[in-house]
DNA sequence: TTTTATTTTTAGCCAAGGCTAAAATAACGC
DNA sequence: GCGTTATTTTAGCCTTGGCTAAAAATAAAA
């Protein structure tokens, strides 16, 4: 059901980029957002980012008080969700159609993600099959912004003898994820916790039949379900 | 073969929306392109034109003398034929996976065609299985930004008796478009002359097994390849 | 409770890409 | 050839989204 009536509001590259980094923040950390923390995720200066905050507090999109950070809406919390929507449907078709390789699409998806078309993302999605997490083992927030929380731990967190299997990465830097190709890990591989070291946070673990070591910074990027 | 060290050049979205009119526009009619000739055809003011053009003749992308209109430099060229090429891709691309219809793609792939990234146009020909034409009809330059150019005629140019299959619109307003729906026209389509009025350049045309009445308006903006 | 350090905001500047109004140039009609 | 008209350019202004440097507010230390 498309309506031309429905004027649908526009937001500037920048805009969404914004607030897509707030939303972000949000959910590293409850809370207000400092100044400082948007503008070290979106590599500016702490002034542009009071500059942008308070335009956007103009318009409902996020609420600010001076000194005091900004927090999204329930406008601009949406907007966001559905920005990382677009992201991470435009990953996936990138992955699963382009066979490109999981840490070659974030770049290009944070260009797609700014596309504007709402009929555009609902056939891409139908396209894609529907799916409900992005190459990284991200979740794709549903249409209407809503994103469904699993329960995942840092493999870092895991204990000696355990297992899980791997849903996930924190971080999705290049390097990070051709050091998991290497290792022959990947979304959906079983990891045995074999050592863990109290000093260091390093692990003995088995991934197949390789056993190897990994350090506390490894550790603690990769998301898994224990099983 | 990707080779970081090699600097891209990238344009703004607006120096390849400049660039794209001029190239259009020296395909319509040869020689310099006038400032408001472009002014029109991107609906903006001519003296927006004169600012732009002043500035892509700095970076040798057109050549430019005061008071006697643009002209893309080789340079320019391959750059516009770049951006047409991404514009024609992504429309195969919107009516041939996301089941599109072909009077809804273009607002879409005007955005879409600024999209940076090779390895992605690349791996979205292929995927495509490298495509000639667009659904619209029109000609996908290939990497090197060449057009190979085919014989078509408008269906106004055609004399009585004749045949001639539809091979792409001059038009492709979503107007003009879904009128030729209407009549069961797409490209493909085989369309005969019945009669041909010379006062007013209407025809009566045969297609399938209809026969109606179409005006110079619409016979001007159909090409066909006569049979 | 002062003093010092950190964070955040303000003030003022810049480039890109628009615009309008006015001036300059070219083209046309007679 | 000359005045009129149309086209094109210039001048000056605006908004967006950056920046730096300085001021103000808050937080941490002494
Ligand atoms: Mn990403
Ligand atoms: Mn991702
Ligand atoms: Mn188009
Ligand atoms: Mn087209």
């Amino acid at each position: 059901m498309k309506n031309v009536f429905t004027f649908v509001h526009m937001f500037t590259l920048a805009e969404e980029n914004y607030m897509k980094a707030i939303f972000h923040l949000e959910h590293e950390s409850a809370g207000e957002v400092s100044t400082n923390a948007i503008a070290e995720s979106m590599a500016t200066k702490p002034s542009s980012v009071t500059d942008m905050i308070q335009k956007l507090a103009e318009k409902k999109l996020v609420v600010y008080k001076r000194y005091k950070g900004a927090k999204l809406t329930e406008k601009g919390k949406k907007i966001a969700a559905n920005v990382i929507r677009k992201h991470r449907l435009w990953e996936v078709f990138l992955v699963e159609k382009l066979n490109f390789h999981w840490d070659e699409v974030h770049e290009i998806a944070e260009q797609l993600e700014h596309i504007q078309s709402e009929e555009l993302i609902t056939r891409l999605d139908k396209f894609l099959g529907s799916p409900d997490f992005d190459p990284h083992g991200d979740p794709i927030p549903d249409k209407h912004g809503v994103l469904k929380r699993t329960e995942k731990k840092l493999l870092s967190e895991i204990e000696k003898n355990q297992k899980g299997v791997c849903v996930g990465v924190r971080e999705s830097s290049a390097d990070f994820l051709q050091y998991l190709d290497k290792k022959k890990i990947s979304i959906g591989t079983k990891i045995t916790v074999l050592g863990k070291e109290f000093f260091d946070g390093s692990m003995i673990i088995q991934v197949g039949n390789q056993q190897f070591f990994i350090s506390h910074k490894i550790a603690e990027n990769l998301y898994v379900q224990t099983l």
